[in-house]
DNA sequence: AATATCTTGCACAGCGTTGTGCAAGATAAG
DNA sequence: CTTATCTTGCACAACGCTGTGCAAGATATT
């Protein structure tokens, strides 16, 4: 089906192009406005409302490309997190976590507790996966606290890293400052005290993650 | 304008129960979905929907005047609780709060998080305020971490509380593990470690609140 | 029983949006 | 240059929803 049996010719490159374009523009303009409307996103690439259709079959079709093809981004950053320490792996994964989604948050949000999240569900999956498998073996080796089942536990943990993602969209904070929150923020909630995490992150180098 | 002054009769009293119970169906039905008709609300109220526009001017109105209703009692219940710790203040503020949105999870979430909040911004600003009094007296005595500023470590603890209310709407929780998690959330996030947290919270007797 | 108050159903306009059909125009590929 | 591919503008239908006007009906109050 690639290359067509018939006489057909080859799809015009500058397609390619407006297609990626839109999917930008709808990145940017979703990024403010989960709600932005077709012809915003449209007119931010510089097409036309009628042309959206000629890429994808509707808005959803749109979304879903959008939204799968972050997520798997997301999750592919996080494969290559591979470290013998459970709890320096789970700090691992927040720290790129937050470097995959600081400049998306907002959509970030949107793809993970809109109601479109079951298109990111998927894609997502192997990551929630290890996080708890790392709580898990965590807890089994009694670094992290107990009193919280593991299964609740990689909940919480991801609603925390979550949590301060709103908390910069809503209160401006740069970079540096919400990559630390984010750790810090995933070590309160599996359980150490703070100045506990502050030494583990010394301890760790996870303050010049790169 | 009360009791008006020309002859006009007092107003029909099942009027009144009507109203209530278009404010009992949309507390309910919003709960479900935030995003429920005006039809569905009037017809679980047992009205037309054309009746709903005798009570109330429009559907904003009558989202205002439940969230404001609802973030009111909110507040109320938070306001006698005084301690001279901060910290078990901070502590008792998060139990009285789960017990007073338990049952409205949602839709708490909705009026905080929604495009209503700042309807609902007014009522709930001492309530804010109080955290953030504790919050910053506890850092003065050293009882909390002092890593983070007291504005946002604020609006963190009040994240996590409404990560818990999430993590609550998705993943069924019963009302007391849901009131125990409220508070050890809070606590992590202000920098207690897990095992301070539990012996503090039996030093105070903060698991058998009423 | 009289009457003001409340409810109802229907019809209609309005809103912002999505999705289509079609014919004409622009443009990259051959 | 020719042609298939892509874009565009316009018109139109559809959708679900909110908000109103009006006349008729039901019901509480007096």
């Amino acid at each position: 089906m690639v290359s067509s049996s018939s006489t057909a010719r080859a799809p015009r490159r500058d397609a390619a192009d407006n297609r990626a374009a839109l999917l930008e523009a709808a990145r940017t303009l979703l990024n403010q406005d989960p709600d932005a409307s077709l012809e915003a996103i449209a007119t931010a690439a510089g097409l036309s409302r009628r042309s959206v259709y000629g890429h994808f079959a509707n808005r959803d079709d749109l979304l879903r490309e959008l939204l799968a093809s972050g997520a798997e981004r997301v999750a592919g950053a996080m494969a290559g997190v591979t470290h013998p320490d459970p709890v320096v792996r789970l700090a691992l994964i927040a720290s790129h976590l937050w470097q995959e989604v600081e400049d998306v948050r907002v959509m970030a949000l949107f793809a993970v507790r809109g109601p479109l999240r079951v298109h990111t569900a998927a894609a997502l999956e192997p990551l929630r996966t290890s996080v708890f498998r790392a709580i898990r073996e965590a807890q089994a080796s009694g670094q992290i606290r107990t009193d919280i089942p593991a299964r609740r536990l990689a909940h919480l943990v991801e609603a925390a890293a979550l949590a301060v993602l709103e908390e910069s969209a809503e209160h401006p904070m740069d970079a540096h400052e919400g990559h630390s929150l984010v750790i810090l923020m995933a070590l309160a909630t599996i359980g150490f005290g703070w100045r506990e995490a502050a030494q583990f992150i010394t301890d760790n180098g996870l303050d010049a993650a790169s």
